[in-house]
DNA sequence: TTGAAAGCGCTAACAA
DNA sequence: TTGTTAGCGCTTTCAA
């Protein structure tokens, strides 16, 4: 009754090269060269040996190619949050992409924490290939230790010497003070995301920049982090900065801000104007959001791209920095400054 | 030179139990034991290995295991739709659970297409103990051939001897009519949703049986997939049919359907009624649209929890049929029936 | 063109 | 309490 007494035991647990082997009375070596080296052989032998596998209904076994060859067919995706907008669009061309190059995707959510992202990727790098980290809000440190176990490419981080994409939100984030600014808002107000984001930090320096270059005043506001909620209990500090305009770091924040300048009966876009980035929402809900396109599912499928060429070709190309030009898209949220 | 030559070599690859045995001066198997089950050990011995192991920034290699055990400590989530704004708090509750659990996740994107969806769940068969298989496009025969190779436990899909959790929607669509009759309205229309979908199945048949119950007409109509673009293609056919509300299938699509309301100068709420379904945009937009709680997280939660329950008691629990029931919340979308 | 045999890194009887 | 040994299922030299 040992599993290794007759081949009536294979009726139980699926079928290994072994069996497969005996079926077409050859060697197991045989038979992994059927199903990847084909050129190899013999044609008739392949032949044989695929038929008699299609038979027994055998399916090779992952893990153990992987312990043999180090070689895992397996991307990691780790991001801050998948629940924000901004991630999915991203993920679902990162997931088709990796698939159509044979790769499986572990995907982890980091929960916008540091200490989880690394236990995440640490956890993670024994089984996979290769990393898409995209927004991390690790340290650089930590970061380049990770780069150093497995090939791994960020999104929207910018760290040098790392292969990187990096959505470029500067020129539409510019694109949208200039229009506010030939709108006649005076005083715009940037509200601000999740402080270890680079998009936040780079966004909040145009808005800053352009304003000055245009001679109009700007002012901060913190939210601290991405969600509606946030956005939505901004609204009085907004109004009480004087602006006229909102710039927010994303479709997420913009929407809440919504919500709350109804809730105060301030209309938009007449009363007040709102600006949001990613066009991710916007995209797909109403109002139609004046937004910053963010293209983030072509920045996930360069991602996987940089990926996938690394692995292939064994030359790392480390310090690839691809950067994805933005625009403003102009919906139905921003209007003339009021009084004007 | 070979890598079995020396001990130096170990400075390249990452090390193995059998360096960290030989730095302890102990066995591969007790150094096996001292990470997994320390209580059969001398503490001392324990403490020692766990020390050079750490030294040696030793790591398990999870394949390996995996490859003797059989355990993999990898669960596998497949969805039709990853992009689709009902998922990401799904997977977001379950990644959390299952890595509380002790496992990584596997995600799969099926693109609405069966086919892909067989084939994903393939080949990730292998390298996962369970799977949580969500709103499934496939025949139940072919469901039932994959729950047969794996645990497998499903969201949104009524398969009878299969664990499942089902997110009743007919209480909250039920609920839905009542409002909308409450409010006057005579005519009412369904937007459907995915074709294959159990979900679009019971609400629609909830919405006909309700309206019928309480005197008032319902059109169907189809808008065949889940997406804002369908949902404002979907205006004119619910202007035409005569009816001055619409429950939509999803928040997705209801967010469509005000879009094209507002191009056709067709006022929220005051001409025209609109109830979403799954509270997921809902609660992350304005306006505030009137919908169904859909408990995607909860649902998502209680998959996992059925999953690793069943993983760890290996008492095959197979005809658990999970359901949660859903409640209408009204927000602004909806209002009185025009001229009443 | 094919087979024999070693080995990937770990676990789990079985002994001691 | 600890070590020895035999696999888990596959790939890959090396020989034939």
């Amino acid at each position: 009754m040992a599993a290794s007494e007759s081949s009536r035991a294979a009726l139980v647990r699926s079928p290994t090269m072994g069996d497969v082997a005996a079926g077409a009375g050859v060697s197991r070596a045989t038979v992994s060269r059927a199903l990847s080296r084909p050129e190899r052989l013999r044609p008739e032998t392949v032949e044989r040996v695929k038929q008699t596998a299609q038979e027994l209904g055998y399916v090779l076994n992952p893990v153990a190619k992987a312990l043999s060859t180090g070689r895992f067919g397996n991307l990691a995706l780790v991001v801050p949050d998948i629940a924000n907008p901004f991630f999915p669009p991203m993920i679902r061309a990162m997931e088709g992409l990796a698939d159509r190059a044979g790769f499986s995707v572990f995907l982890g959510n980091a929960d916008e924490d540091p200490a989880r992202e690394h236990k995440l990727l640490g956890q993670l790098a024994k089984q996979v290939d290769g990393i898409v980290l995209a927004s991390s809000r690790m340290t650089e440190e930590l970061i380049r230790e990770h780069a150093e176990r497995r090939p791994l490419v960020l999104v929207n981080r910018d760290v040098a010497g790392l292969p990187r994409v990096l959505v470029d939100s500067a020129g539409g984030v510019a694109q949208a003070v200039e229009h506010l600014a030939g709108l006649g808002h005076r005083h715009i107000a940037y509200l601000n995301g999740p402080s270890r984001s680079w998009s936040n930090t780079q966004r909040r320096r145009t808005v800053q920049r352009t304003a000055e270059r245009l001679g109009r005043s700007v002012s901060m506001v913190a939210a601290r982090l991405s969600s509606y909620e946030a956005g939505r209990r901004a609204v009085p500090a907004l109004l009480a900065c004087g602006a006229s305009a909102v710039i927010a770091f994303d479709d997420l924040l913009a929407h809440g801000v919504l919500t709350g300048l109804a809730e105060r009966g301030v209309a938009v876009p007449s009363a007040f104007s709102v600006v949001g980035c990613d066009d991710v929402l916007a995209a797909q809900t109403h109002p139609q959001l004046t937004t910053v396109s963010a293209r983030a599912a072509e920045a996930g499928r360069a991602a996987v791209e940089l990926l996938t060429g690394r692995l292939a070709s064994a030359v790392a190309i480390s310090d690839a920095r691809l950067m994805l030009e933005t625009s403003l898209v102009v919906r139905a949220t921003t209007g003339p400054a009021p009084g004007r």
